[in-house]
DNA sequence: TAATCAATTCGATAGTTGCCGAAATGTCGA
DNA sequence: TCGACATTTCGGCAACTATCGAATTGATTA
């Protein structure tokens, strides 16, 4: 978009915003859980969006705690939730775990090797 | 280094190594507090080591808190401590953010943009 | 040696959160 | 409509942790 701008930022992927204090620790909070982490890994393997009986399987918890942890997720930023029928489908939301590298990255001292 | 070896692992920066799950997961635990998190960002904006005092005046926390704090960076891997005399100073070690953005973003699904 | 300052350790408290079973909600098929 | 199934909500328990004040260790300086 912003057509005639010449300042061209370099956006590698043109995708990932910045994201506030608040976004950034909420992120951190839900990938620190290692079951959280997990299904996000799931979510992220399966090619199309993932079933939660699916994924209660892999995980081996109980319906109860499946639940708590996707609206973590959700809450947080980090999947989508899509309903049809019967069931929730999980997709991982694109360009929210790329901005959260980004964050990490820029405090990264190496992020500047010149010097 | 390693002499004839071929098969020549394309590590772009040479210096991010694989973390394990419980690695990852110590990091991402420390880096989920924000008072943990404003103080690493604290050290990695010093161009200097960090000392304590430093510290604690930009956070306004107590002297046990900080220690605490303290030592979740460290035995997580994030920073390292030199101790000079009375005092303590902080350091990022290098390299570790960037593993740790590198395995958030192989999660991404736009991390291969191919398909 | 004594006083001082930096930082840690200890003990306690308050708040958070992962987990589950049981009950409730909602959707589909018979 | 009824029963089966997917998922959520609720209540509660147990474990963890951020926080602090007070006491302690350790190094510097008077």
């Amino acid at each position: 978009m912003s057509p005639t701008q010449g300042t061209a930022t370099p956006d590698r992927s043109a995708r990932a915003a910045r994201l506030t204090r608040a976004q950034r620790t909420a992120l951190l909070k839900a990938l620190a859980d290692p079951k959280r982490f997990e299904l996000l890994e799931r979510i992220a393997k399966s090619s199309c969006p993932l079933g939660c009986t699916n994924a209660r399987e892999a995980l081996a918890i109980a319906p109860a705690t499946l639940s708590h942890h996707i609206k973590e997720l959700q809450t947080s930023g980090l999947i989508d939730v899509r309903r049809e029928g019967k069931f929730h489908f999980l997709s991982i939301k694109p360009g929210v775990l790329d901005a959260l590298a980004a964050s990490l990255q820029s405090l990264s001292p190496t992020s500047c090797p010149g010097r």
